[in-house]
RNA sequence: GCACGCCUAGCUCAGUUGGUUAGAGCAUCGCAUUUACACUGCGAGGGUCAGGGGUUCGAAUCCCUUGGCGUGCACCA
C-alpha cells in the first residue's frame, strides 16, 4: 500500500507532538527501557545536564551543548544502554545575584534597600520563572532528557549532600578560615576568586614621590596615608647604607611621620627607584610582605571604596575623587618628584561589572587545594586534591577530549592556589557556620587583621542548624552571614545529584540506587570557558568525597560565533536566537548545522545560511522516504540483497557509513559522523542509487528486491541520522511503521 | 613573563594513527525543466595546504625555524 506525504517536511507539523509521545513514552527514564524491563539491564550511561543558569533564556551556545548531549544519550540509548541523561538547574548564586540586581536597578531600587529574606524570596521567584522557560526551550531542542529525575540546586536533597562534604573537608582540615587579602568588588560587596576577576590594560599616571630621602613609585597615591614601611632589596647598593629596622622622621601627606626600613627581596630593583612604601590591607603583594614580616597592617579604604579616618580631611571621598586632590596636597608640599604619563600597566576588574577590584582583607572560608592530608574517617593518607585531579589524567580515569585541553588544565593545575569559597552575597546556599555572637560583636567583624574566633574558640560547623549556643562561653551564636561560591556546590553535580536523587526517592519508599547504578558518569559536556570553574572543581570534590572520578569523559565544545567569526553580543545585534531559528528552520536544522562542521573545543562559526542549507537536508530525507513509500510495502525490510551493481555500491558504502558513524560517535567525532551521514544520504543514497532504481523498478524481477532494499537502506539512514536528526527521523518513521513502534529505542544499525 | 593553539578554495571550516588525484557547506559559472524533492538534478572553475628548512619510499599531517593571528594563566609598587 503505497503513502501519500506532503510534498515537503513542515517541522511545525510534527515536533511538539513527537516530543509529548517521547515524553509519554516513558523512555527518557533509563528504568523503563525495554531492556531493563526484561530483565536483561544494558550498561548504564550517564551525562550531566550541565545547569543552564536560572538566570537567563536559553542561547544558541546552550543549544549546541544539548544537541551534542542528546545526540551522545540518543546514541547509547540505541545501542541498549541504560541511558539517563539528567537535566538540572543552577541557582548561579553571583551570576544570578547580578542579573536580579541590574533588575533591581531598573525598577529603582537595590538589594540594600530590602531585608534579606525579601531579596531571597524575590530571587527565587525570579529564578522559578526562568527555570520553566529555560525547560521548555530544552524540550524544543529535543533533548531526551528524564524529567522525572529534574533537580535543582536549591533543593535541600542538594544541599545537604553539599553540607556533608563540607563538614567532612572541615574535619579533615581541608577547609579553614583565612584572614586574607581578597579580591574585593566595590559593587557586588562580595570578595571574588581569581578565576572571577579579569585583566585590562590601561594606561595611567605613575607618581613619584618624595618620602624622606627616598624617592617611592605609585599608581595608587590614595592608598598611601597610612604608609610607615619603606622596602627596599637586601642587594641594592644604592640604600646599602640603610639598614633594616632603621627609623626616619621624615613629612607626609597629612603631617610628620616615622617610617621604617624594611630590606626585602620582594621589591624588584629595576622597577622605578627600587624602594616602596607598602600598603598592607590593600595590596596583595604589600599584604604577603607584611603577614610574612609580621608588619602592622592598617586599613585606608573602607569596602564601598571611601577613604576612612586616617585619611584625614580627605575622610569619606571616593578614591578616585580623592586621587588627584591627595597628589594636589603632596605637590603643594613639594613633595611631587615626577609623575610619568605613560605607564602602562593592567588592572584588575571584577569579571561581571567590569569595576576596579579593590584588594582588601576580609576572612574567607578557603579549600586547600595543595596540601594532603589525612582522611579524619578512615585515618587514611590522601594526596591534595590538585594532585588527586592530576593524578586522574595520568591514569586516564578522566581524558579531555582534545589534547589541547588537557594540557591547559594541567597548566592551571600546576599554578592552583587555594580557592575561596565563601561570598558575601544573599542569593546561595548559607555556610553551615556558627559563631560565638558575644565574640563577633566584641571584635568587629572583617576587621582587618583580627579573626572573630579568638574569643571564644573556633566557628562551629552545624550542618543541621541545631546548635545554638557557643561551646566557648555558653553565650548566644551567630549564623555565618556568607554563602557558597555557586561552584562549590555545582562542583558536585555528578554525584550529589544522584544522591540527592536516592534520598527523594527513598523519602517515598521508592528503592534508592540512582548513585550506585549511574555513577561514574560517563560524559561531561560543556564549554571550554568553564573549564577551570566548573570540570575541575569536579573532578577534585568526586575523588575527594566518592574516590572515583566524576565521569570519564570530558567533551568540550567551542563558543558559537557568528559568520564573521565575533562573539554573539546583544549590542553587536548578531544574536541568534535558537527558538526563533526553530520557528523558522526546525530543530532539526539547528541541530545538524551546529554539528556539521566543527571539531571538539574549536569554536563554531554559525550563518543563517547554513541552517537553512540544513532544512533542506531535512526535506531530502523527506523526499527520499516519500520516494520510498510510494513503492508500496516491501516484501521484508531486514534482508538487503545485492543483486546488481548499483545495489552492491550502495550496500558497501552503507556499511562503511553505519562503521564510520559508530566509530566516529564512539570518540566524539560527531562532525565527522555527521558529514558522512550527510554525504551517503545525499550523494550515494539520493543522487546515484534512487536513480538506478528507477530503471531496477522497470523490471518486474528487480522490482521486489529492489524496493526492500530501498527500505533496508532507508531504516538504517533513519537510525543513524535519528540522534542528530531525531524529529524527522521519527516523523519519518512514524509515517511509515504507524505510531506504536518509536524510533529512538529502536535498536543501531549494524552491518550487513 | 609562563603556557597553549591557529594559518587549507572567494567566505566559513573539516581533514583520526603520515598513504590513491587534498574535501564539505555557502558563493560563482554552465546545462537540465511539470521530476520523490526547485528546499531539485548533472557538470565546471577555483588550493605552491602561511614562508623556509629537515626526517621519510611518501608530509596538509612529524621535527626545526621565520612571520602573522588568537587564547588561557600570572602580573611590579
Amino acid at each position: 500500500m503505497s503513502k501519500d506525504l506532503p510534498k515537503s517536511y513542515n517541522h511545525a507539523d510534527y515536533e511538539s507532538a513527537i516530543y509529548t509521545r517521547w515524553e509519554a513514552s516513558g523512555f527518557f527514564d533509563p528504568d523503563n527501557l525495554p531492556a531493563a524491563e526484561a530483565g536483561l539491564p544494558g550498561e548504564p550511561f550517564t551525562i550531566m545536564l550541565p545547569l543552564p543558569n536560572a538566570n537567563a533564556p536559553l542561547h544558541v551556545g546552550h543549544a549546541l551543548g544539548l544537541t551534542v548531549q542528546d545526540i551522545l544519550t540518543r546514541f547509547a540509548r540505541m545501542r541498549g544502554r541504560r541511558a539517563l541523561w539528567l537535566p538540572g538547574t543552577d541557582h548561579a548564586g553571583f551570576e544570578t545575584q547580578v542579573v536580579f540586581e541590574k533588575k533591581l536597578e531598573k525598577e529603582g531600587t537595590s538589594r540594600f534597600k530590602m531585608t534579606r529574606e525579601e531579596f531571597y524570596k524575590a530571587c527565587w521567584n525570579f529564578v522559578q520563572e526562568n527555570k520553566h522557560l529555560s525547560e521548555q526551550g530544552i524540550r524544543r531542542l529535543g533533548a531526551s532528557c528524564d524529567w522525572s529525575r529534574n533537580i535543582f540546586s536549591l533543593d535541600p536533597e542538594i544541599v545537604k549532600v553539599v553540607y556533608e562534604t563540607f563538614k567532612k573537608m572541615h574535619a579533615d582540615g581541608l577547609i579553614y578560615r583565612g584572614n586574607r587579602i581578597c579580591n574585593w568588588c566595590p559593587k557586588h560587596q562580595t570578595g571574588l576568586a581569581d578565576l572571577e576577576t579579569k585583566y585590562e590594560e590601561r594606561i595611567e599616571q605613575f607618581y613619584y614621590f618624595k618620602y624622606g630621602p627616598f624617592v617611592i613609585g605609585t599608581s595608587r597615591p590614595e592608598t598611601k596615608f597610612g604608609d610607615k614601611y619603606v622596602v627596599m632589596h637586601p642587594d641594592d647598593k644604592r640604600y646599602a647604607k640603610y639598614k633594616e629596622g632603621d627609623k626616619l622622621n621624615l613629612e607626609w601627606i597629612n603631617g610628620p611621620t616615622v617610617a621604617t626600613i624594611i630590606k626585602d627581596k620582594a621589591v624588584d630593583m629595576e622597577f622605578g627607584t627600587g624602594v616602596m612604601t607598602i600598603t598592607p590591607a590593600h595590596d596583595a603583594v604589600d599584604f604577603e610582605i607584611a603577614e610574612r614580616r609580621k608588619l602592622d597592617i592598617e586599613e585606608v579604604i573602607d569596602k564601598r571604596g571611601k577613604l576612612l579616618p586616617i585619611a584625614g580631611e580627605f575622610v569619606g571621598q571616593k578614591i578616585m575623587d580623592a586621587r588627584s586632590l591627595i597628589v594636589e596636597k603632596l605637590r603643594a608640599k613639594g613633595l611631587v618628584d615626577h609623575i610619568d604619563d605613560k605607564y602602562t600597566h593592567n588592572v584588575q576588574l571584577c569579571y561581571k561589572c567590569g569595576n576596579l577590584i579593590e584588594p582588601q582583607i576580609v576572612p574567607q572560608w578557603y579549600i586547600k587545594m595543595t596540601a594532603s592530608f589525612t582522611d579524619n574517617e578512615t585515618k587514611q593518607e590522601r594526596p591534595s586534591l590538585r594532585d588527586m585531579a592530576v593524578a586522574a589524567l595520568d591514569t586516564k580515569e578522566v581524558e579531555i577530549v582534545t589534547e589541547k585541553f588537557e594540557k591547559i588544565f594541567r597548566h592551571w593545575m600546576a599554578n592552583i592556589r587555594d580557592w575561596p569559597i565563601s561570598r558575601q552575597i544573599w542569593w546561595g546556599i548559607p555556610i553551615p557556620v556558627k559563631y560565638c555572637k558575644q565574640s563577633l560583636e566584641s571584635l568587629p567583624r572583617r576587621q582587618a587583621g583580627k579573626v572573630e574566633s579568638q574569643a571564644c574558640g573556633q566557628p562551629v560547623v552545624d550542618i543541621e542548624n541545631k546548635i545554638d549556643t557557643c561551646v566557648g562561653c555558653g553565650g548566644g551564636v551567630i549564623a555565618d552571614p556568607d554563602t557558597f561560591d555557586t561552584w562549590f556546590s555545582s562542583g558536585q553535580w555528578p554525584y550529589a545529584t544522584l544522591m540527592a536523587s536516592d534520598a527523594k526517592k527513598a523519602a517515598v519508599g521508592q528503592p534508592a540506587n540512582d548513585f550506585a547504578t549511574y555513577f561514574p558518569t560517563q560524559v561531561m559536556e560543556t564549554g571550554w570557558d568553564i573549564l577551570f570553574f566548573w570540570v575541575a572543581r569536579m573532578v577534585m570534590l568526586s575523588y575527594y568525597r566518592t574516590n572515583k572520578p566524576p565521569f570519564a569523559k570530558v567533551f568540550l565544545h567551542g563558543l558559537v560565533r557568528d559568520k564573521d567569526r565575533q562573539k554573539m553580543s546583544k549590542s553587536k545585534g548578531n544574536v541568534i536566537d535558537p527558538l526563533g531559528v526553530i520557528d523558522m528552520y526546525g530543530t532539526d536544522a539547528l541541530r545538524f548545522a551546529l554539528i556539521f562542521s566543527t571539531a571538539a573545543g574549536n569554536d563554531i562559526p554559525l550563518a543563517e545560511d547554513k541552517i537553512k542549507g540544513m532544512k533542506h537536508f531535512a526535506n531530502k530525507l523527506w523526499n527520499i522516504a516519500r520516494y520510498i513509500a510510494a513503492l508500496g510495502e516491501p516484501l521484508t525490510t531486514a534482508v538487503p540483497e545485492a543483486k546488481t551493481p548499483a545495489d552492491q555500491i550502495i550496500l558497501e558504502k552503507l556499511n562503511a557509513t553505519i562503521i564510520a558513524v559508530t566509530n566516529n560517535l564512539e570518540n566524539f567525532r560527531l562532525h565527522e559522523a555527521a558529514q558522512s551521514l550527510y554525504d551517503f544520504t545525499w550523494h550515494e543514497f539520493a543522487d546515484i542509487y534512487i536513480e538506478a532504481t528507477k530503471t531496477q523498478l522497470l523490471n518486474s524481477e528487480s522490482k521486489n528486491f529492489t524496493i526492500q532494499n530501498l527500505y533496508y537502506i532507508l531504516n538504517n539512514v533513519l537510525k543513524l541520522l535519528h540522534p542528530f536528526m531525531p524529529f524527522v527521523t521519527e516523523a519519518i518513521w512514524s509515517e511509515l511503521y504507524g505510531q506504536e513502534k518509536l524510533l529512538m529505542v529502536e535498536p543501531w544499525p549494524v552491518t550487513k
